[in-house]
DNA sequence: TATCTAATTAGATATTAATCGAAATGAGGC
DNA sequence: GCCTCATTTCGATTAATATCTAATTAGATA
């Protein structure tokens, strides 16, 4: 479970004009100035909203001519409020504990007292779970050269080059002219659900 | 559909602090220097948080010698979360549309041009529909002396005394050594639900 | 190419709010 | 009645962010 983006989800809820536009969509999409009009407020007002219902993947955008209308992403909003909706239920809880515990198990096993990783998994669930864990340590946003990308894997494990690959074709990370970034967490979304 | 009260909850759960207090409570009572020591916060610091979480009826209290548990109100938590996620369902949209406009048409029938109330419905349902219209323009917080009230009332309808007492009978406000007041957003939750 | 329109970016402002240390409150125990 | 300990309140600081106006970008069309 990732809590950033959970967080994110609810922050970017969190707002009048934003859940606004939510309902306005769930009727059937819309093109900016619409939205500005019904809602009484400028279009930069509702550029910079669209933007932020972008970053959690809550809408996405088809241009017809020169309009550009705007849709709901249902997916999206029904996992997301699942979410919480599961602590009010006792079993979830117990669920989601088991799992914390399992996953924190591993990294026991996989990682030395000082935090090096002695060896990549061959198991595949235990290996994401390590890939996981040692892309906490990278910032959102940065770009990383290959050489500083390097450089950070080292510190964990030698065999750079595997994880770094790794990185790659699990979608944690992606590529672009030789520098190297997180993938966006609303990204994930899609691969992992 | 209470729009405030929805943003109020979103708002509320975007922050990291919070939803990591839900996330320990999910999981049994504590008390608040236990969750400060958890999260590595400061009492005050939790505080102000339990105070947000509580303004959304998501968490109660009860006292045990000098200590004070923390609970989670999981029904509160199962509700809210659910709210947004009928926005991904078509078929919810359609009825809640049906809902809006059925309303709309009410409000229409009821109130003359200019605003003024013509009578007050027989039916219970439309009744409570007009009673929801006219608590609209009363400020949440605010402590209201009948007389204030009453001069409120009477901009819509010359039987202020009636309406007055169908706020407290069904709740919309409360009494206290003859000041009025809303009731708590959350609150009605409780009754409606 | 010039022009229209929709959308976005940039910059400025004002408001909200997360956090902490210090001080105040309040209930129990002695 | 004092003392202790958990909690709360207060005040200050710092960081976000919602909104606007003005300026810019970019596609479509004539």
């Amino acid at each position: 479970m990732q809590l950033n983006r959970l967080v994110a989800f609810y922050k970017t809820m969190g707002d009048p004009t934003r859940i606004r536009i939510v309902f306005l969509l769930a009727k059937g999409p819309l093109h900016g100035q619409a939205i500005a009009g019904k809602l009484g407020l400028t279009p930069p007002t509702i550029t910079h909203h669209l933007n932020k219902l972008r970053e959690i993947n809550l809408v996405y955008q088809r241009r017809d001519k020169n309009t550009v209308y705007f849709y709901l992403n249902e997916s999206v909003l029904k996992h997301q409020s699942g979410v919480l909706a599961k602590l009010a239920d006792k079993e979830e809880v117990k669920k989601m504990e088991e799992q914390n515990s399992e996953n924190q198990k591993v990294i026991e096993n996989f990682f030395t007292r000082d935090g090096k990783l002695k060896n990549i998994p061959a198991q595949r669930k235990k290996k994401l779970m390590v890939f996981e864990h040692l892309i906490k340590g990278l910032k959102m946003g940065k770009k990383y050269e290959e050489k500083e990308l390097n450089e950070y894997i080292k510190q964990y494990h030698e065999d750079y080059a595997t994880i770094r690959r790794e990185f790659i074709i699990n979608h944690y990370m992606y590529r672009e002219n030789g520098i190297y970034e997180l993938n966006p967490q609303e990204m994930w979304a899609k691969i992992e659900g």
